[in-house]
DNA sequence: GATATCAGGTAACGCGTGTTACCCGAGAGC
DNA sequence: GCTCTCGGGTAACACGCGTTACCTGATATC
């Protein structure tokens, strides 16, 4: 790299200005007039130079460094979970069109507490998006208390933090009452993690809620927990079949589905015949899946854009209009919960 | 955010010695002599007001950022590409672990040509990893000849540019030639994306080659190509099946094989008894799918983290030791092809 | 004709840090 | 006693840019 980057001197000099000049014309400043002979000139110096302004230089003396952090919580489900993905997608979409950029940090479960100083500390970003934040983490709660810039993604208790989230309890609630309407009535629950107790107010809540209401009791013997992967699903499904199994199953995720699909079938059981089955997330092989998967359409896209739009505000205005906003998600019937006609 | 950061400065008189001092103490200057007490009493004043350096005056300075570019071509298939989350999670914590950050960038298929000029000059970042690149990209190439440092996941034409790659070719050639061996001679293939000249040496060439081996000759009614997802192997395979289909078929990945199945699954017929089917990655759920696929085992993991490690080589040299890196994928063998005792 | 206004532009400061060149005092060598 | 070394530490510059305060000459205003 013995390449020498011009600076905005050298754009000076080639247009036969001063500095300041250049930085009026480049960053369009409208209070100082510039006639538009001159600005050409600037113009076609820097273009001619591939003038480009150093980011530091720039992000030190403006205290802005156009950067929003992106954290991302249980990272080592990515492959499993369909969600991340998504959301690093239409996330990183959003900001470059807002003129951010994404940094990416990965956090596991269970590993040290994130260390949030580091990037704050260190001014390294402007705002920062927290990917299913750990709501224990009161690292966060602090920074939020400070003031400092941050959306998060999923469920966090803190009555000033800017967050999107789904109500994931009203559509596993409709979810498991299609299962009743269509005549089932043991009705097993395999979770996508460790159940904590706010996955009372989550998916698992509206399973027990939809069944309370249709008068069926939960039974502790159906009821299991995996780690989001298929495999996992696969496992607790064969546990749930050695013994009196039920004739649904209401699946935590798609892959966790997916698994317990698998373990179905291979018991010599059919779908939706023996026992019927729906999932969470709609992922874009559920459809494609053996049988095609009844399941709940999450609109991750929309809800990761809602996020970028809601830290840039945040960003530019220091606050932002609705800090709280909660998606819905849809029921998408197919064939495995033996819905007639599907 | 009306929290003042403490400088260095700040640091320098809590402990009663200079900024510099604080400078050689921090960053650990090995050619200064500072006593055991000052160095004591520097980290003390440092954590007590729970100092951190400016991350741009730092980079301005010292003209690195800590931060390694990752940019993503053909991002929009995050969903249904397997590889891609994979390498962003492996990715970001080999970098995390040397010390580097992860500044994404994502650009979808077909759009503007990618502009490293804006990363690169702006001196955002130490170097730069490009996932997927796009042979066609001269720029990439330019960045290269000018000895920035860039390190490539996937093949690209370049004799100096560092990559790690897999050797598709040939796993592809063993995933097809396990099909004839089982006795299948009328073998389809669907590629996962539109077929393109470098093909010839990929996925495509390996399943070629095998049929060439074994004198089958290559039909091009029982070839086609999709877009990555399921709903375009799902298509794919409809088409196929419309007139005098094949007896087995390879997949160009296993979501196109999932799409596949469920499109043969619907014609009523059975796999692997009527159409085998071996796909390509071995995504996790391959396993689950009904029935079980199989598929070639491609070490992402691995790669991602052969490719941080390359990267940041080539950062703190300038150069690294064994450029290009060239993966085997494993074939691994289940129900889908009809094996005996899978 | 004197003054105010304004278009067009510039000198100079400050952002927070790494690093080079330099300084000072104390002991060593003769 | 004088110079030499060397441990321990500092003043000051440079990195590249945004921005404030200021300057100059020309025209408008009274």
């Amino acid at each position: 790299m013995s390449q020498r980057r011009p600076t905005s001197l050298e754009v000076a000099r080639r247009a036969g200005v001063s500095r300041t000049t250049v930085s009026f014309v480049l960053n369009d400043v409208q209070t100082s007039k510039i006639s538009a002979a001159t600005r050409e000139r600037v113009l076609k110096a820097a273009s001619e130079l591939g003038y480009v302004p150093d980011a530091a230089a720039r992000s030190l003396v403006s205290g802005k460094t156009g950067t929003i952090g992106l954290v991302v919580s249980r990272a080592e489900h990515i492959r499993v979970d369909a969600f991340i993905p998504q959301t690093i997608y239409s996330l990183s979409r959003i900001c470059m069109q807002g003129g951010y950029r994404l940094l990416i940090e990965t956090a596991e479960e269970g590993g040290s507490a994130y260390n949030y100083d580091q990037l704050v500390g260190a001014k390294a970003i402007d705002g920062l998006v927290v990917l299913n934040p750990d709501p224990a983490d009161h690292r966060l709660g602090d920074l939020i208390d400070r003031g400092f810039p941050a959306a998060l993604i999923g469920a966090y208790p803190h009555p000033d933090a800017a967050a999107v989230s789904v109500d994931s309890a009203s559509a596993m609630d409709r979810a498991t009452t299609h299962l009743v309407e269509n005549g089932h009535h043991r009705i097993g629950f395999i979770h996508y993690r460790q159940m904590t107790r706010l996955d009372e107010g989550g998916r698992f809540g509206g399973y027990r809620a939809a069944l309370e209401r249709a008068g069926l009791p939960l039974q502790e013997r159906w009821v299991r927990s995996g780690d989001y992967s298929a495999a996992s699903g696969y496992e607790a499904m064969r546990s749930i079949l050695e013994d009196d199994p039920p004739d649904a199953i209401v699946a935590g995720n798609d892959t966790i589905a997916l698994g317990a699909i698998a373990a179905i079938t291979e018991s010599g059981r059919r779908i939706p015949e023996d026992i019927a089955i729906v999932g969470f997330d709609d992922i874009p092989q559920a459809r494609f899946m053996n049988p095609p998967l009844t399941t709940v359409n999450v609109p991750a896209a929309e809800m990761a854009e809602t996020c970028g739009q809601v830290i840039m505000e945040l960003i530019r205005n220091g606050r932002v209009g609705q800090p709280k906003r909660v998606f819905q998600a849809e029921l998408v019937v197919r064939a495995s919960s033996g819905a007639p006609g599907v």
